[in-house]
DNA sequence: TCTGGGGTCCTAGGACCC
DNA sequence: TCTGGGGTCCTAGGACCC
């Protein structure tokens, strides 16, 4: 049976929503971006667009093409706030609601019809109500699976709505450069390029022996898929995550082995937090390096069994940072500690040590009082 | 004033085992 | 005194997404 796919993307989210509580940004080229000397465009408005800032572009070359833009730090609890408004709207037409990200959602409508009507119905219903609702404008895709309705939506950016009905998949397709393809990264275009491949009309007359000669087996077969629209891949309301993880990349380069391991630390305990509140375990800790000339290095260790104490697991990721080696002359430039293998606290096995509850006591009283309230030994400011 | 932060998934290569 | 051939597990790196 045929699937009906929508993917909602509320255009310029961020700076939408500071243009919504700020009317008097309205019109303005507003730049939701990290305000440091480091950071980078979250999001630009359409105004802000029209100079040529976009997203992950650097802060400062922002300013320098639009020097009289308004820079905003990013507000993403109120941001989460009104996601939630618009992905309530969503569930009242398909408990099968996957958000992406804030400001992204596909939902199933499939087999919806008798309570909600035809699914094209559906999608100009969710595309009047949203903005009618959150006072946010937002661009709607209907399609057969979840690759077509999400290029229809960006077919339809900004405010539009766009169908792509089963049969006008394959020309809808043909005439899009390779980039556009879910999955398709500058990497991967750039080598499909050399192979004077440019679009997916084009990459659709390429085998399916020869794509995974290039790309392996399965990086072939999913480009050859792509190419042709065919996506299987479900609408999931929820996943578990895989993987927590907190990073920073400092103003100035670190240099000071002291100061790179208290951050370490740091790091860990802002992990173990989440870790704790989720009532999570993890049993694999990982570490994350940037050097000033921006090589990244990685260390990961499994642990013998799975935990959520503060103390273990900041040592065992001071224990990778000994592992990793600073090249001469480099400073660091970004720290991450992540956990991941994780599992529910409620499968805890009984501890080693009956009366070890010091990695409780520690969390609690963080949870309490905040984190700076009980820091461990070396991450404190002095 | 070059390049955020939080994720997912895949692959290559070495260790180890039979 | 080069070279087996799987299979699996683990780690590190990288591509990609928003």
């Amino acid at each position: 049976m045929g699937r009906w796919i929508l993917h909602v993307d509320m255009d310029a989210f961020y700076a939408a929503v500071e243009q919504l509580d700020h009317p008097e940004l309205r019109g303005k080229p507003v730049i939701v971006a990290g305000l440091g000397p480091r950071g980078v465009v979250a999001t630009a408005s359409y105004e802000a667009r029209a100079f040529g800032v976009h997203s992950a572009m650097p802060t400062a070359q922002a300013r320098r093409l639009c020097p009289h833009g308004v820079f905003l730090p990013p507000r993403f609890e109120r941001y989460e706030e009104m996601a939630e408004k618009v992905r309530a709207i969503l569930r009242s037409y398909s408990p099968l609601m996957e958000p992406i990200s804030l400001d992204e959602a596909f939902v199933d409508l499939t087999g919806t019809e008798l309570l909600h009507g035809p699914p094209e119905r559906v999608a100009q219903e969710i595309h009047e109500r949203i903005p009618k609702e959150t006072g946010l404008s937002c661009s709607v895709g209907l399609g057969p699976n979840k690759l077509m309705a999400k290029l229809a939506s960006d077919a339809a950016k900004p405010g539009g709505l766009r169908i792509v009905r089963p049969e006008e998949v394959l020309d809808f397709l043909a005439p899009l450069p390779v980039e556009d393809l879910w999955g398709v990264g500058p990497k991967t275009a750039a080598r499909l390029r050399e192979k004077g491949i440019h679009t997916v009309a084009e990459l659709r007359e390429v085998s399916l022996s020869l794509l995974q000669s290039w790309f392996g087996r399965k990086g072939g077969e999913v480009l050859w898929r792509l190419s042709r629209g065919l996506d299987d891949d479900p609408v999931v309301p929820t996943r578990p995550a895989k993987s927590l993880s907190h990073e920073t990349t400092y103003p100035e380069d670190l240099f000071d082995p002291q100061e790179i391991e208290a951050e370490v630390r740091r790091l860990s305990l802002l992990v173990v937090d989440r870790v704790q509140a989720q009532g999570l375990l993890a049993q694999t800790v990982q570490i994350k390096v940037r050097f000033s000339d921006f090589t990244t290095v990685t260390r990961q260790t499994h642990l013998p069994e799975p935990t959520d104490h503060p103390l273990l697991i900041a040592e065992e990721a001071v224990g990778l940072l000994a592992r990793v080696s600073i090249p001469e002359g480099q400073g660091v430039r970004l720290l991450g500690v992540g956990v991941a293998e994780l599992s529910p606290a409620r499968f805890r096995a009984l501890p080693l040590f009956a009366d070890d509850r010091l990695g409780q006591t520690i969390g609690e009283i963080r949870k309490k009082y905040g984190p700076q309230a009980l820091d461990l030994a070396g991450s404190g400011q002095n």
